[in-house]
DNA sequence: CTTCACTACTTCTCTAGAGATGTAGAAGCG
DNA sequence: CGCTTCTACATCTCTAGAGAAGTAGTGAAG
């Protein structure tokens, strides 16, 4: 080659970390535009190839942002907070100051696509849902936008046994949403578990979420849990990790 | 060129694709090895950069994993359970199946690194916990392996005045943890919050966890609060997310 | 004043090569 | 049998070019 490097790494990764420390020294602040491809070209006189490469690796990491035709962007993380407590009134929680600072509470989520429907029961959640494989369900899809930009897939699923014939099945559900329906039937939820994971979106994720490269998902998945114990929802949820920080409280 | 495709997407997604497809299908198990840059060469009839940019795609997803010398293989995923709840023997939780499988929990987390030492508080561990700006602040790291593999990095943060002159001070803090001493010290912990977020590695983070590509951190901040309501420890935890599900429960 | 075509510039995609470096199994040696 | 060395093969890094495609600003035409 070709390729020996002063140092002991790839040029192309010293040149990704020289970007790196220039924004988090605040050369580059949020939102600007920093040196595309041509410049690294000239600059540290090294191919094409080796400049997109370096700045694929800041990209990966969510630091910035490639607009085609446009140039490279610093990103800015401004999050919302989710609680799992304390939506349902539980005060005296979250005294304290918090660890990452969030927006103003003030923007609020907008439903923006709605669909529902009934269909066969993945496996998974006849499972969760104590049902029959095969079973029938109630699937209710949502995206939720902040700003008009779309932060949050949701997918609830219900027993259709449970559910067909009450305002569930449609889009609009009525005040107090689907879980006042479900105490109407008697079954209102009273405990909820969330199990928590993250990874990296599929394409659909990708492209119905908006999500630019290097941006995880946070994985939500919620059961409802009525008197009895059973579980009477599941609401999968697809977030878009860069809007969101959960917040959980418990007692010793 | 040279770039026409024939459909409308570019020939390294498109490739991207059909592997993507071959192993959800199926046709390449976890830990198998697929076809490699030279395979999809000689198949495809492309470029050495173009056959590396479908595997690069693969790998930001997290859905491969490459060793060189030997190959690209299908990354598996077998996390483990994290509580919120129900470790401080909250009992009656949890019942129901999970969402997500989880391992047999018999493997058991070890400790691996410890290191203490007193510093200068963070600006925003100092607001958290209720110090003036530059304060000191006994500083707690501590990494843990799974089966030899390294998946949490903890980071505890407690007021120096508080802790200076107790075992918290030391590697080994004694039967009950840091918990324990504190109660000892009259400011048992009896409320926690937990904030978390997810993005991708640092570097630093990347070699400390021996992460591969395409696999996102999950951050939990967890604040205990005493008895009075104020903050006594910040524990700053960076995790593996593909080694984690982080669970909750609470009631409406 | 608005709209549209043009243009300079940007990132994106791809080619065809080649040396560097790590891996795993085979061959050989003590 | 156990260890080391060799070797075929794998991924990794990089070069020097070039056409495709999107963006934003300018200036002319309506």
């Amino acid at each position: 080659m070709s390729s020996r490097n002063a140092g002991r790494q790839p040029k192309y990764q010293r040149i990704a970390a020289e970007l790196r420390a220039a924004i988090e020294a605040g050369e580059y602040g949020p939102g600007e535009r920093l040196p595309g491809e041509n410049d690294l070209m000239a600059t540290y006189e090294v191919a094409r190839m080796t400049a997109r490469q370096a700045l694929g690796v800041l990209q990966a990491e969510g630091v910035v942002e490639a607009r085609k035709g446009a140039g490279v962007f610093v990103r800015d993380f401004r999050p919302i907070r989710r609680r799992g407590i304390e939506r349902l009134a539980h005060a005296g929680w979250g005294e304290g100051r918090s660890v990452w600072a969030t927006d103003a509470e003030g923007r609020e989520l907008a439903v923006d696509l709605v669909e529902v429907h009934e269909g066969d029961a993945p496996p998974v959640i006849a499972g969760v849902l104590d049902l029959a494989d095969g079973s029938r369900v109630c699937i209710r899809r949502r995206r939720y936008t902040l700003d008009g930009k779309p932060v949050l897939l949701a997918t609830s699923y219900l027993a259709a046994d449970l559910v067909s014939g009450t305002p569930i099945t449609r889009p609009d559900t009525g005040p107090g949403g689907i879980y006042a329906r479900l105490a109407e039937l008697g079954r209102k939820p009273v405990r909820f578990r969330e199990e928590i994971r993250s990874r990296m979106p599929n394409a659909d994720e990708v492209e119905r979420l908006e999500l630019p490269s290097g941006v995880p998902v946070v994985l939500v998945a919620r059961t409802a849990f009525d008197a009895e114990g059973a579980a009477v929802e599941v609401n999968d949820m697809v977030l878009d990790s860069s809007a969101y920080v959960l917040e959980y409280g418990f007692e010793a």
